[in-house]
DNA sequence: GCAGGTTTATTGATTGGTCAATCAACAAAA
DNA sequence: TTTTGTTGATTGACCAATCAATAAACCTGC
């Protein structure tokens, strides 16, 4: 039953399937064949698309950031004065798509990945300066030379309240925490005036 | 030539030996092999102290939990000011014993475990309960009432600036981490008066 | 339109390797 | 002779990656 045109249609499985299996699991220890019967398909299949396994968590990767940024542009869009383009790329960290546990796992273990794995790094790093270079040109015209210290204070808040509330208590909060990163965006914001 | 006493003086070696192999691996796939062998004894003598791989790794964590304990009540003491214990908290998280790549990389691969596993939860909720108590009453007295919130605010800032600079390019820098977050702090502080 | 070759899709079975955990056995102390 | 320390060898399981084989769809040139 072969039809042809089938391997975007299963990449796009496996990606999601690799995602549901790392969420899963809460780790990186998902079986390729786990996540192929996942996706409907045998194991060989998926590494006839992927070649192996480390590919395709890189693939899946790329997919969340994708995501991610396909969810700043969007908040972007719409934000005309400064501080609410800062507080849109905020309140972008933690909207239910990217803020759930699936996505909260993938990303901890990417974490991981990035200390050893060169291209896990750099993709990591994009992440990290597109933040801060967006919330620096965010915050230009309300702090002038302050923007870049401010944008790097607020970038770090980001990541360790998404850290925290994804590894605290309870089911993890986005609308409480891009909150709080907010208020303290505010604060700051108000020293300068 | 078995001397008798070994059994701390192994599951000490066997404790560095698992954070060393973790620092060099970057991620929990080390074998009990090899830690015992850079612990100078064979894999079934590690067994026979742990029992199990899992229970070497949270052994080595609450290591890292105790060292870092050791570390903020050596700070607390020799603070007086309510402002020189915050200081010294947010100094504590990023001293050299602490802010270095085997604990980072022990850190963040516990961070992946305290998803699945309740044991490792419990601890790691032990440690971000400590920081925001402790926080917490430091800055009772200059804060009041927004004691607790700002506690919040500052524990998640250093969680997000250890892992910003753990991650980022280059050697992490403990003492630039410590001044951004201090920053912040005291940025704040001057909201307040 | 259709025989035969090519590409694409697909899988079950196999290979080769790794590793946590156990065990039997030996050795020194108490 | 019981307890403590210690190891080499083994077991049992798991798994990434490869391969041989099957089959549908597409593409010639006639």
């Amino acid at each position: 039953m072969p039809k042809l045109g089938m391997e975007p249609i299963r990449r796009d499985a496996l990606i999601k399937a690799t995602i549901a299996e790392i969420g899963a699991a809460g780790s990186l220890d998902v079986t390729v064949s786990r996540i192929a019967r996942r996706a409907g398909m045998s194991s060989a299949l998926a590494h006839h698309y992927f070649g192996s396994k480390d590919a395709m968590f890189l693939a899946a990767m790329r997919h969340v950031l994708a995501v991610y940024g396909a969810e700043v542009r969007g908040a972007l869009a719409v934000a005309d004065d400064p501080e609410a383009r800062a507080r849109a790329l905020i309140r972008a960290s933690f909207t239910p798509t990217s803020f759930r546990r699936e996505v909260i796992a993938a990303w901890l273990n990417f974490y991981v990945l990035a200390q050893t794995r060169a291209d896990a790094a750099r993709l990591l790093a994009v992440y990290q300066r597109r933040l801060v270079s967006n919330l620096t040109h965010a915050l230009r015209p309300v702090a002038g030379a302050g923007a870049r210290a401010l944008a790097e204070g607020v970038a770090a808040m980001v990541d360790g309240v998404y850290l925290r509330e994804a590894l605290g208590a309870g089911e993890p909060d986005g609308r409480a925490a891009a909150r709080m990163v907010e208020g303290w965006l505010q604060a700051q914001l108000g020293v300068l005036k």
